[in-house]
DNA sequence: CGTGTAGTTGCTATC
DNA sequence: TGATAGCAACTACAC
C-alpha cells in the first residue's frame, strides 16, 4: 500500500493550536503533506468582503504560513488559485494524493462545496477525513440532541450539549511538520466566474487574485489587498494566530475580568480600551480555537475565589451562543439566512424585502425598493448619517474598524428595524456581513433574526432609544465626539440630539445641524431623518399587528404573496392591495385569521371575525406541524407588572 | 392540560 | 443616585 500522501486543507481553521482535523492528519504520518488553501471565487465575489476583513484573513494566512515554515522551512501554506471544486481532482492526480483531511464547516454554501469535493475524492480513489474542531460541539450532533430541531433557545443548548459530551480539552499545536511533495502544478487553471461580484463597488480596479494559479511570482503567496483591488485596510485590529494567542493571554491574566465578566454589564461606548475581548474575529477564521478560548476561561473561573458570573451573561456564555446560532443554521440550512422558506423566521411586512428565486428558494442578493424613503434612510443608516449620532458613531465605528460593541450592534439593528425605519432585517445583515471583521454567517443571521424579533427573542416593546441607551452609558457623549468628529465640541446636553442645541450652541461648537445627510459637508452634521418616537410608535403597531397574523418565511402566504390580504393597506410596510395583482376580492378589510397560520388545514381554516381574532394572541409558529399552538385569552396574559401588583 | 414564571443587555416617572 | 413600578402585553419552559 503506497504511503499517505496527504492534504490538509485550511478553511476556517487558520491555526495549528487544537486542531483536531490537523491532529487526524498527521496521525496519518504521512510521505508527504501540503498545508493548502484554495483561492474560492464563491468567497472572493459571491460573499460581501469589506477591506478590514480581506486584510484580517491575509494576516491570519501570512501567520500559519509562517509558523508552519518555523517547524519545517520546506514547507508553508500553500494558497492555490481556483474554486476547489475543478482543483481538487486535477490536484489529487498531479500530486497522487492519497488521503485529503479537513475541518467540519457546517454553513450551509460549505455543505455543498464539501459534498461535491467528497464525491470527486471518491471518484479518484482519495479518501477523506473530516474532524469536527469549530464549535464547542459538533452542531450536527447538537442538533440531534435536541430531537433533531434547531436550537433556537439558550435552555435547548444547555440540555443538548452535554448530551453530546463533555467539551474536549484543546490539542497542542503540532511540533513537526513533514515535508511536502511536488508542488508542480501540470494542468491549466479554470477560471472563475466573476459575475456577479458583491464586492464590485468597494474595488478601486477589477480583481487580478486570478491571473496565474500559485500566484503572480507562482509562489503560493498570499494574495494582497492590492491584487484584489482593494484599498488599505482602516481597522488597528490584526488576524492571525500568534496575535490571538497573545490576546488570549492578556484577557486570561485579568483573573477578576474572566471570572466576573457580565455581558450586559459591558460598557457599549468605551473604545480606549474597549469593554469586551475582541477575540470574535479569531473565533470566526479560526485563529483562535473556541476549546482553548472555554478552558481557559473555565480554568479561571473554577479556581476564582470571589463570585463568578455565569451563563448566559458570562464569557462562556458568549460561547455558547455561539454554538446555538451554528446549531440553528445546522438544522436550517440556507434558510436560516433569509426570511423566504425560512421555518424559523417570523414574517413581518417590512421595507426593502429580498428578492427570492422561487425555484432555488434562495435570496438572490437584490431586494424591492417599495419605497424610496425607506431606501434613502437605509442609505443614511448605512453611512452614519442618520442625524441620530448614537447611530452614526456606531455605523462609522464599523466602517472604520470592523467592529462595535455587542450593545451597539443592538442599537443600530433595532433602529434599522423595529424601532425606527421597519427595514428588513436582511438589509441590516448584508451591512454587517460586508464590514464587521467576525462576521460569521449563523451568528449574524442569528443576531439579526434576534434584535428585529423575527426568532430567538419577542419581546418587541423593549426598545432601544438612541438618545436614552447611550445616556446610560456615557453621559459626556465622549463615544460620540470620537466618532462623530463634527460634533466634538457640542455641549453635552445635545450631544445625542444636536437639532435642539440653540444656534448659538451650535455656532460655538462650530457645527451647523441642517440638511438631509445625503451629502458630507465640513461643519454640517444632518438633521434626523424622523422623529424616533413617532416612529417607534408605528413600528411597534406594524409588529403587533403582523404578530397577531402569525405568518412564518415557509408560509405559502409568504411565499405566493396572497400575504397581503391578512394586512391592512394602511399599515406599515409594503402592504398595498393595488400593487398586489390577486388581492382578494372585494374590500381590503384586514382578515386575521392566525388559525391557518401554519397551513394545515388540520384545525379547520376558518377566518375569525374581528372580536374572535381579538382574544387571540397570535398563533403558534408555523413549522408546529399539527398541533395547534396554546391560546390564551388576552386579558389572560401574564403580566410582568400584574404579578408584581398581586405580590403586593 | 393550564398556569405561573423566566427570559443575555428598554424607557420613564417617582420615590 | 439607585431602586422600583408601570408601561402594554411577546414566547418558552417548568410544573
Amino acid at each position: 500500500m503506497a504511503k499517505p500522501r496527504v492534504i490538509y486543507w485550511f478553511r476556517t481553521d487558520l491555526r495549528l493550536h487544537d486542531s483536531p482535523a490537523l491532529k487526524a492528519a498527521l496521525e496519518l504520518n504521512p510521505e508527504a503533506f501540503w498545508p493548502v488553501w484554495t483561492w474560492d471565487p464563491h468567497y472572493v465575489y459571491r460573499a460581501r468582503v469589506g477591506t478590514n476583513r480581506w486584510q484580517f484573513l491575509i494576516d491570519c494566512q501570512n501567520d500559519l504560513s509562517k509558523s508552519i515554515t518555523k517547524l519545517n522551512k520546506k514547507s508553508k501554506l500553500f494558497l492555490i488559485r481556483e474554486a476547489p471544486q475543478t482543483l481538487f481532482p486535477k490536484l489529487f492526480k498531479a500530486w497522487k494524493i492519497t488521503h485529503l483531511v479537513f475541518e467540519k464547516d457546517t454553513d450551509a454554501y460549505a455543505r455543498d462545496r464539501d459534498a461535491a469535493i467528497m464525491e470527486a475524492a471518491k471518484e479518484a480513489g482519495v479518501e477523506v477525513i473530516v474532524r469536527s474542531g469549530r464549535t464547542l460541539w459538533d452542531s450536527d450532533e447538537l442538533v440531534k440532541k435536541n430531537h433533531g430541531k434547531p436550537t433556537m433557545s439558550m435552555s435547548q443548548v444547555q440540555a443538548a450539549g452535554p448530551k453530546v459530551g463533555p467539551i474536549p480539552r484543546p490539542i497542542p499545536a503540532p511540533k513537526s511538520i513533514p515535508n511536502p511533495g511536488q508542488t508542480s502544478l501540470d494542468f491549466g487553471q479554470d477560471q472563475p466566474e466573476m459575475s456577479p461580484d458583491f464586492n464590485s463597488t468597494s474595488r478601486k480596479h477589477d480583481d487580478k487574485s486570478y491571473d496565474k494559479i500559485s500566484g503572480p511570482k507562482e509562489d503560493f503567496a498570499v494574495p494582497t489587498l492590492e491584487e484584489l483591488g482593494f484599498p488599505a485596510a482602516t481597522t488597528s485590529h490584526r488576524g492571525g494566530e500568534t496575535v490571538a494567542l497573545k490576546a488570549l493571554d492578556e484577557i486570561i491574566a485579568n483573573e477578576k475580568y474572566t471570572a466576573t465578566f457580565e455581558k450586559p454589564n459591558t460598557a457599549p461606548t468605551a473604545f480606549s480600551p474597549q469593554s469586551t475581548t475582541l477575540l470574535s474575529p479569531h473565533l470566526h477564521f479560526g485563529s483562535l480555537s473556541i476549546r482553548e478560548f472555554y478552558w481557559r476561561v473555565q480554568d479561571i473561573v473554577d479556581n476564582f475565589s470571589g463570585k463568578s458570573s455565569q451563563p448566559p451573561v458570562s464569557l462562556t456564555g458568549q460561547l455558547l451562543f455561539r454554538d446555538m446560532y451554528f446549531g440553528a443554521q445546522a438544522a436550517l440550512g440556507y434558510s436560516f439566512g433569509q426570511t423566504m422558506h425560512n421555518s424559523h423566521c417570523r414574517f413581518i411586512p417590512w421595507h426593502l424585502p429580498s428578492k427570492v428565486d422561487h425555484k432555488t428558494k434562495l435570496v438572490t442578493g437584490e431586494y424591492h425598493i417599495d419605497s424610496p424613503q425607506a431606501d434613502e434612510w437605509f442609505q443614511r443608516w448605512k453611512n452614519g448619517m442618520t442625524g441620530f449620532p448614537w447611530i452614526d458613531a456606531l455605523m462609522r465605528q464599523l466602517r472604520q474598524e470592523g467592529w462595535i460593541h455587542h450593545l451597539g450592534r443592538h442599537a443600530v439593528a433595532c433602529f434599522l428595524t423595529r424601532g425606527g425605519c421597519y427595514i428588513s432585517w436582511e438589509r441590516g445583515a448584508e451591512v454587517f456581513e460586508e464590514l464587521l471583521l467576525d462576521h460569521e454567517t449563523a451568528c449574524n443571521a442569528g443576531n439579526w433574526q434576534w434584535l428585529s424579533c423575527t426568532a430567538f427573542f419577542a419581546q418587541f416593546y423593549r426598545c432601544y432609544s438612541p438618545i436614552a441607551f447611550p445616556q446610560k452609558w456615557d453621559k459626556e457623549g465622549e463615544f460620540v465626539r470620537k466618532y462623530v468628529p463634527e460634533l466634538a465640541k457640542l455641549d453635552k446636553k445635545y450631544i445625542y440630539e444636536p437639532w435642539k442645541a440653540p444656534i448659538t450652541d451650535q455656532k460655538k461648537a462650530g457645527v451647523s445641524v441642517k440638511g438631509d445627510g445625503k451629502v458630507k459637508e465640513k461643519g454640517v452634521y444632518p438633521k434626523p431623518m424622523f422623529d424616533f418616537s413617532e416612529r417607534r410608535t408605528i413600528c411597534l403597531d406594524g409588529m403587533k399587528n403582523a404578530y397577531h397574523v402569525g405568518l412564518y418565511g415557509d408560509h405559502e402566504k409568504v411565499i405566493d404573496g396572497t400575504w397581503r390580504t391578512l394586512f391592512d393597506d394602511a399599515a406599515e410596510g409594503p402592504t398595498e392591495g393595488k400593487n398586489f395583482k390577486d388581492a382578494m376580492s372585494g374590500n381590503g378589510k384586514k382578515i386575521r385569521d392566525g388559525e391557518d397560520a401554519d397551513g394545515d388545514d388540520d384545525d379547520g381554516a376558518v377566518a375569525e371575525d374581528e372580536s374572535g381574532a381579538a382574544e387571540r394572541g397570535g398563533e403558534n409558529k408555523g413549522g408546529d406541524k399539527g398541533k395547534a399552538g396554546t391560546k390564551r385569552k388576552a386579558g389572560q396574559g401574564t403580566l410582568d407588572g400584574h404579578v408584581k401588583r398581586a405580590k403586593k
